[in-house]
DNA sequence: AAGCCGTGGAA
DNA sequence: TTTCCAAGGCT
């Protein structure tokens, strides 16, 4: 690259960052002072692969609950995962306690350069330089799915990621600032979220495009080039909604594998065959009541349910009030199901 | 190191 | 309807 196109990028797009940046309800005011570093680490963390509209109550919810990284240190788990819930990948919420135990033991302050923050848990490469940049004014090579796009088509990068990342890396710090590198990092994610997008990028409003290879050889949208996906395959499961006296039976899933460390109704494994009843907690008469269908990363699941009644001392679990099973934090598939259960209920009584 | 891990919005 | 994909990390 042209050393002028070093200086030149990172003062464009700073320039346009001080006329342009979204306003988010963690994030300072370009050029301001740096945000409270439990906020920043928060947002991101929230964001990891997850949109901004969705993390905006969750964020507004946390901050609320928990001011403080030594709040959320003394939080029950259950409460946090109950908080999380729709969310979705429930691993950063475990280690989201994790992180702020450790950093709570040790003194309370988050340590302000990225070695430090890469060695705890929930924090990679990206959530590492991001914080050191944003919260700490550190320079940092910030790199998320946004800025692999902007630069994938800032410098027409041709090797398929991820087997391009390290190239992708290595061209953006190249146009990393060292100062204000953090006003950098989110200007680059705001060009990707909202000109240099996925599909028909707005090349016209961007303040790079005179430099942008992929903008000059006229079809920006061939960047970033990806290895193909695999197709996602069907498995099937039952879950089993069992009601005493107006409780019904809750389960906490195991902390590895799907929904870890989420309550849930009871549910056997999920594979290619219909377990049916194979997998029941308690022995009972069971009806069905319908059927959920929902998508995972990496398979789609039909999901049976049904309905039946037991012995409230019959079984492991959680007896968790009916008309209260909004407040049970149950992950989106559960929170399916038990929308069907209550509308079968009600449709009993009727 | 390639697979596992959620969800919902956009097109 | 289907497909794509998002401020990734862990093992």
């Amino acid at each position: 690259m042209p050393v002028d196109s070093a200086v030149a990028i990172p003062a464009l797009i700073l320039e346009w960052y001080d006329r342009s940046a979204r306003r988010l309800p963690w994030r300072a005011m370009p050029g301001a002072p740096p945000p409270d570093p439990y906020r920043v680490w928060l947002s991101e963390v929230m964001l990891q692969q997850t949109t901004v509209a969705a993390v905006g109550r969750y964020f507004a919810d946390f901050t609320t609950r928990w001011p403080t990284v030594a709040d959320l240190a003394a939080a029950d788990d259950a409460e946090v995962m109950a908080a999380w819930a729709g969310l979705g990948y429930y691993a950063r919420a475990r280690n989201l306690l994790a992180c702020a135990r450790a950093v709570t033991a040790a003194g309370g302050r988050f340590p302000d350069d990225e070695a430090g923050l890469r060695a705890l848990p929930g924090i990679g490469d990206y959530t590492a330089a991001a914080v050191a940049a944003i919260a700490f004014g550190r320079r940092a090579v910030v790199v998320d799915a946004n800025v692999e796009r902007v630069v994938a088509r800032l410098f027409a990068i041709d090797a398929p990621l991820p087997g391009s990342r390290p190239a992708i890396r290595a061209a953006c710090d190249t146009i990393t600032p060292d100062n204000r590198a953090g006003d950098f990092a989110q200007a680059m994610m705001d060009i990707g979220a909202t000109i240099c997008t996925p599909r028909k990028p707005v090349c016209a409003l961007c303040p790079v495009n005179r430099h942008c290879a992929g903008f000059r050889a006229g079809d920006p949208e061939r960047w970033p080039v990806k290895a193909a996906k695999k197709a996602r395959p069907l498995r099937r499961g039952t879950a089993f909604w069992v009601e005493v006296d107006g409780h019904v039976l809750l389960v906490r899933r195991p902390d590895k594998g799907m929904l870890g460390g989420m309550r849930a109704l009871p549910s056997g494994p999920w594979s290619e065959a219909d377990p049916g009843l194979a997998d029941a907690p308690v022995a009972g008469n069971w009806q069905p009541i319908g059927q959920v269908a929902h998508v995972f990363t990496h398979f789609a699941l039909d999901l049976a349910v049904v309905m039946g009644t037991s012995e409230r001392d019959a079984a492991d679990g959680e007896w968790w009030p009916v008309e209260r099973i909004g407040e049970a934090g149950l992950p989106t598939l559960f929170a399916k199901a038990a929308a069907l259960a209550q509308k079968s209920r009600k449709e009993e009584r009727e």
